[in-house]
DNA sequence: ATTGAAAATGAGAAACATTCTCAAAAAGGT
DNA sequence: ACCTTTTTGAGAATGTTTCTCATTTTCAAT
């Protein structure tokens, strides 16, 4: 799938296709959950046993710079990556049973529109980022219910 | 100020009010910056020496519990804190100089709005984030030059 | 005001995520 | 295949945030 657009863009900032990067991209694209550098770690030992953790970090760091990757902070303390998509989207977690809502907000283009043209800015990342309890765990707002 | 409002959200949730607790509120609602914790700690440590940093994220957390204050993930390694406003607001942060635009969106309640309806969410908090460059920076786009 | 139980604090240790270091291994142009 | 440069692995180091626990403080009831 993205092979080819992985390389290219690696060569063209000048950089490397490593097995390890290709690895990386790989178990990205195959999930379409949020992933956090230890799980991603976790998934590629399954397929290259040697990998190691700081150059999954490398890795995802060089990914979001060459657009192939983006970094996510739903509320833990710490990230989550996930392959570019086609279009924009935002996110909602679930406090209560960690479900992420993925959806499109038209507006939010709007918001940047005005942004720009009042303040003259260059916007190069937008993050919208909600959280509080889905449908089904509004009846109860807290205990120990896990996902799905 | 907020005096009274920090005793009766305090008492209202079963907490004492300790003079520690009111310091950091007070360091923040004087600060109409973002506050990082080891700054706010800095602050109150200028007047109560012996304020400790576990107490001021002890209080941080309790604060954000009962609504009076706001933490920040403003694409640093770390957060920042901010006393609540009056009316919602979000966040610009120029990834040269680092200044931090504020600005109101009031599209971002139609969307919420809009998810409410299609998911039946119940939510609790909305962060929107945007980074990139300032007008200021965008002659350059990178190298040394700080704040105001 | 005094007391006593429960909650909060200070100090440093611990936990966690992330980045750094550097010798050894791999990539890619020639 | 060779050589130069980049990348990697492993663990040490860093930075932020949380935990532990003995001591202190708060506050409701005396």
């Amino acid at each position: 799938m993205g092979e080819e657009r992985l390389s290219k863009k690696l060569h063209a900032s000048g950089h490397r296709l490593t097995r390890q990067r290709r690895l990386v991209m790989e178990v990205l694209e195959e999930s379409d959950e949020h992933l956090d550098a230890e799980t991603l770690h976790d998934r590629a030992k399954a397929r290259d046993a040697n990998i190691s953790l700081a150059t999954v970090y490398r890795t995802l760091a060089l990914l979001k710079n060459v657009g192939l990757v983006e970094e996510h902070r739903l509320g833990e303390d710490h990230a989550h990556f996930e392959a570019v998509q086609e279009d924009p989207h935002y996110h909602f977690t679930c406090l209560r049973c960690g479900r992420v809502i993925e959806f499109d907000a038209p507006q939010v283009m709007e918001v940047m529109q005005e942004l720009r043209e009042r303040y003259g800015l260059c916007i190069t990342d937008v993050h919208l980022f909600l959280s509080g309890y889905c449908a089904r765990c509004q009846p109860f707002e807290q205990g120990g219910q896990d996902e799905d």
